[in-house]
DNA sequence: CCGACATTTCAAAAATTATTGAAATGATCC
DNA sequence: GGATCATTTCAATAATTTTTGAAATGTCGG
């Protein structure tokens, strides 16, 4: 991933609406959800939520679709993922400073038998 | 995690030179690097640079202390980890759209005999 | 085709953020 | 104590970003 793919990215999330547009289609899971529907769970005006979309989407964090008349955006998993590996690219010098739990599902599946101390 | 919090963090990783002194800390591990080296080794003049560190501190996302006449600045591994968190907190709804391979180590230690497919 | 709805476009104003240069602080060396 | 080095503070300017309101586009149902 390249800096300014990941300034992009990070300054897209950095933004308390564009935060909570994201972290809902996180949690909608990649159905999406219409625009609609994000502007009335979060309260946003039709055109202020467009600008952020779109700045979602030009941070290669979202895509969108049209379905009828509404127009369904999703968050892009691979994206994301790619962005919190840049992140802690070549970090700590070896040693134990950053954990690999990155992701906290909404069902926990099933827990390791012990974590490599 | 609060939401205040996340945007803060991310708002202070969102900006080039930013980002660059974070990784770079991220990179050098919890020992840390002198104000002066992060200067030299990115280029920047060292009162931009102090406000960048002050905005990477008030994010939480670093800490200081004063080793002589230097100031030795470190990553908060932590706090990276927590922000990590919480943007794939309830992720995907149970679909495995989102990997936990957060943490890429610099020194691959070992190989697990067989991940997780 | 017309009316209604969902979303986007455009332009301007308001707010926030980054960089700069000069001067100040604090720690060390002689 | 005075010179020197490392970093910070302060104030001003420059640049970017967010919000707003009004009008436009595209889609559907009758």
């Amino acid at each position: 991933m390249e800096k300014t793919e990941a300034v992009a990215a990070l300054a897209a999330l950095a933004q308390e609406n564009r935060l909570d547009v994201f972290r809902l289609l996180v949690q909608a899971g990649p159905d999406g959800l219409s625009a609609g529907h994000v502007a009335t769970a979060l309260g946003l005006a039709p055109n202020t939520l467009t600008f952020h979309f779109d700045r979602l989407r030009h941070a290669g964090l979202v895509t969108c679709r049209r379905a009828g008349r509404s127009i369904i955006y999703a968050a892009r998993f691979d994206a994301m993922r790619t962005l919190l590996a840049y992140l802690t690219e070549n970090c700590c010098q070896g040693t134990e400073s950053c954990a690999p739990d990155a992701c906290v599902p909404a069902k926990p599946a099933r827990r390791k038998a012990k974590e490599t101390v």
